[in-house]
DNA sequence: CGTGATGTTGAGCAGCATCAATTTCGGTGG
DNA sequence: CCACCGAAATTGATGCTGCTCAACATCACG
């Protein structure tokens, strides 16, 4: 751990900075320290898809493991963030010499990927828009709510939302209207509560069931 | 490498074997020697999502890093394979004694999860069908045709097309008959050719261009 | 010649994107 | 405190795309 804090450099960013963009070339790695940073890609015709949320302890930039690899995904901050960046030989020359760093950083990679494995699934199983909306609600609650527990499904979840919904949408892959209508929807079925920036699964086990 | 050879069981499968089921506990790492596996997720409803065909180098059941991890995917064999299986607690121990391994091991993590975020983003940016089967199609044939030179744009790429029409459809998020129909437009078109299970991709910078 | 797996093609319809109008709300300044 | 503004959310109307159901073709295999 001593070793890890000489390592790379600390910086730290205001929201909505840009830490990286698609198609640039990628050389650190970075690891949050602090605040959330928005994972996203875009397509050339203007759409957006957000592909994750990232929180401190993610590893993000994980393409600057090859060598000469470009970033397929742009990083934004959403609040006040502590990212420290890491030069990929460093980083390597790290986990090849402390043992139990390669364990951490493979758990952290895993990790990773188990969050894109669930976007692409998420996008793919479900048909209906609010299979999508729900699903992705719930994965959101459950990673972000916390407690890697088993989750008891019926009772409620809570957690904070900082995405309005135009984000929301481009997670799910749906459009900001959509999005709008169907939260309405589960709100009139009272599936979920929504005051302020704070978003409540009151029946996660029903929603779940209803529209999987 | 010789310690490597040590490790875990190599085991051979034939054609359609199902190596390990979503839902069930991830204890071993899969490490493929030979063949090519199909990594899927279902959903309740029935519907199919084909995640990946992994290869010869690849690392699946990636979820079995974490203690105590279940399947969120299934794994089948679609070639008869050579499978070394290593238990988690031999792997972890594996690459924090071998400096060189960590690094490997990571990078392997990287692939898999760069093809996660391919197939996420494939779903969630092209709206229409046609933009959705035509970068299934270019990511399939940039990782499987080889290569991994940047891609000449122009010039025509060929790969052995190892699915039917309804599983190309359930990686693309289509309906078999969408499928079907949007490969003979395709021919129609002259942007790909298909003989047996040759497929080849005419002009794949057309094809790009065309249906985003 | 039958059977099953795979591919092709058509018709109809539901669901979501899109466009558009309106409302709510938080912030800023007079 | 109110007026004003812009961003975000709500709600409605409409059209298109791709899913579904269905019939049929094709091919490999026994």
């Amino acid at each position: 751990m001593r070793d890890f804090d000489f390592l790379g450099i600390c910086r730290h960013y205001e929201p909505r900075a840009v830490l990286f963009r698609e198609g640039s070339p990628a050389d650190h790695l970075l690891i949050i320290c602090a605040g959330r940073i928005k994972v996203t890609a875009s397509s050339s015709n203007g759409r957006l898809f957000l592909l994750r949320v990232a929180a401190p302890g993610d590893i993000i930039a994980l393409a600057a493991l090859q060598e000469h690899a470009i970033h397929r995904v742009s990083a934004e901050t959403l609040s006040p963030c502590t990212v420290k960046s890491i030069p990929r030989a460093d980083f390597i020359r790290f986990i090849e010499s402390h043992t139990d760093a390669s364990r951490i950083t493979a758990l952290a990679i895993a990790r990773e990927y188990n969050s894109a494995v669930l976007s692409a699934r998420r996008l793919a199983l479900h048909t209906s828009a609010a299979g999508k909306l729900a699903s992705t609600l719930l994965d959101w609650a459950r990673t972000d709510g916390g407690s890697h527990s088993p989750t008891p499904a019926d009772l409620p979840i809570s957690f904070h939302m900082q995405l309005n919904q135009e984000e929301l949408g481009s997670m799910a892959g749906l459009s900001r209207e959509t999005v709008s209508r169907l939260l309405t929807r589960f709100r009139r079925e009272g599936l979920v509560d929504q005051s302020d920036h704070q978003m409540t699964l009151n029946n996660p086990g029903r929603l779940e069931a209803r529209y999987r």
